[in-house]
DNA sequence: CTGAAAGCGCTTACAG
DNA sequence: CTGAAAGCGCTTACAG
């Protein structure tokens, strides 16, 4: 592959006035550019980012750690994550948990290595010494979505509040009192936020969210299916179930599905994190949506503004409440869904 | 951050002998070895791989351009290759071209740029001039999924020959004889090749593909919809509709319910691509299942191969046809899917 | 406007 | 077993 040298020789003139040409910087002759500019298009040259990195210490990259790309939820932020860095100028390289925090442990490490200028990260746990280290020694870091609490880098999430308390009251008023949740992990804020949540929701109703009727779950797929089994097997099963994400919503519906039951006849199902296909599930599933587009933009905002020396703040943005036939048919119409 | 000149002063060595302890080298001393790994460990040293890679001219990284990651298919091979790069040892760099070939060359160029090892590529036209080049130059490269005609690359890919027979056979049984196909586009051969196989396998039934049943998507939602739209438009409507990837039968159905008809007694569907929700859509939707994850595998595989001197083959593997409910119910019990 | 030179952080023949 | 030195491909003060 040609270099800088191979371009400089075939335009006569120093590594150093064609690697100026490359970077526009002006004080360079209009004949020079002329002749480097025809030297790179013959020998097809492309600049090393390796080695332009080195140098500068910069690579204009972006490491994201998500918990798991499988869900449709953390897909779409990387989807919007890669949309805005690329608008700014920046690269993104993705590093997939799995919900396992020695896998992400794993990607953090790489990122690092490679010298990524930023990174941007949804916590499968509550930090592991490598993460806090790299908090410490000013990484520029943003959490999106999850995050840890006691470190003094900017947040980018949504605020389920509203939502949970608007589906609370949209469950209570089809009559459901017996409510379960299938939760996420305690070792994340999203995993113990939404419980935590939706209980002081039902208390506000005067319902209660027994310890029977809250499944650990680990936001995967089998986990709510396990989760769901659990519930159906109690002497006195849930009306309603609480997935507090889409896959465990989908374990739920397998679980369902196994018996010959039917959602939401025998047993009503909401979720956490809206997706396209709940619009086509049997029965169509009522869900809280995020502005994921909206997050994973803000993030990386926040993330090149750290980078750069701006500020970069933390972004809180409002869930909102999707609702479609999964709980019962509402008596009244309240924020039906148009899609 | 500490470099390796820090961690030679720290262990009183030089940064050659710092250099051989971090490689494994067989000839350093026990004493030495010791004396910088305590360095090492008290300094928090992390190789800076960006300095590592323009010296050995190796990244250890593999660059994977697909079509479009919100395809919960392509998400999944993204995961199986970033999961069996990780087994070898190499990382991979994910490149969304969201089916427009201007993208695709963007993130080429850049991946080309990184000096990745070799590339992944699921092209979504019929090769760029960049891409060509890249290939003549001798860049390691594997496709997978779809390919480009004539360029020396090995191609890891599903056959869907026999799963599409299959299906036409199911479809025919069922008594449909007016059958549409949503299309991918023909600059791909997966977009291409997809409608061949169909209308071969509707002739061996005496089953024409006439010209207005045969409509053009960009295998994304919007298409789906707008096509079907079509198809429903006609004065005498199919009555089953293929889509061609996942994404489109969802824009089918979207079209479909917004019609306020129902699948499939008002329109059958069945889809390229099997997806987990497929499982739970109203109705169940009959798809075409690929070895997804062991595409991935394989192409990585291949990749690796090539990249480590080894030939690195092409791998065709079959794709299956997985009935459910959304083209009728089968009178017979034919291969009626247990999940 | 231009070039020679230093240096980014590594690895690796080479000599000892 | 060890170190001094060259060199990977760039960028950028510095001097002219």
């Amino acid at each position: 592959m040609a270099s800088i040298k191979d371009v400089a020789a075939e335009a006569g003139v120093s590594v150093a006035t064609v690697s100026r040409v490359l970077n526009d910087h002006p004080s360079v002759s209009a004949d020079a550019r002329t002749r480097v500019q025809a030297a790179v298009e013959s020998l097809g040259y492309r600049p090393n980012a390796v080695a332009r990195s080195l140098r500068t210490d910069q690579t204009h990259t972006l490491g994201l750690v998500i918990s798991d790309v499988l869900n449709p939820y953390f897909t779409e932020l990387a989807r919007s994550v890669e949309e805005e860095a690329r608008a700014l100028g920046y690269s993104v390289i993705i590093g997939n948990a799995d919900e396992r925090p020695d896998l992400q442990d794993h990607h953090v490490r790489n990122l690092l290595d490679r010298r990524i200028d930023g990174l941007l990260v949804s916590p499968t746990d509550g930090g592991s010494p490598l993460m806090l280290d790299a908090a410490r020694a000013g990484t520029p870091m943003v959490f999106v979505d999850r995050w840890i609490p006691g470190v003094d880098v900017p947040v980018v999430r949504a605020d389920g509040r509203a939502a949970v308390r608007d589906l609370v009251a949209h469950l209570y008023a089809l009559g459901h009192r017996r409510v379960a949740i299938i939760a996420g992990p305690a070792a994340t804020t999203t995993g113990r936020e939404r419980v935590e949540v939706f209980r002081e929701a039902l208390q506000e109703h005067g319902l209660d969210l027994p310890e029977a009727y809250t499944g650990q779950g680990d936001f995967q797929v089998e986990s709510g299916r396990r989760v769901t089994e659990g519930f159906l097997d109690l002497a006195e099963p849930p009306e309603v179930v609480f997935a507090a994400d889409n896959l465990m919503a989908l374990g739920a519906l397998d679980a369902v599905r196994a018996r010959g039951l039917r959602v939401p006849d025998d047993i009503a199902l909401a979720a956490f994190d809206d997706i396209r296909w709940f619009v086509h599930t049997d029965p169509p599933v009522t869900a809280i949506a995020q502005p994921t587009g909206e997050l994973g933009r803000a993030a990386v905002r926040a993330l090149v503004d750290r980078i750069e020396g701006r500020p970069g703040e933390s972004v809180t943005l409002p869930a909102r409440l999707v609702v479609r036939r999964s709980c019962g048919e509402s008596p009244s119409p309240v924020q039906r869904s148009t899609t």
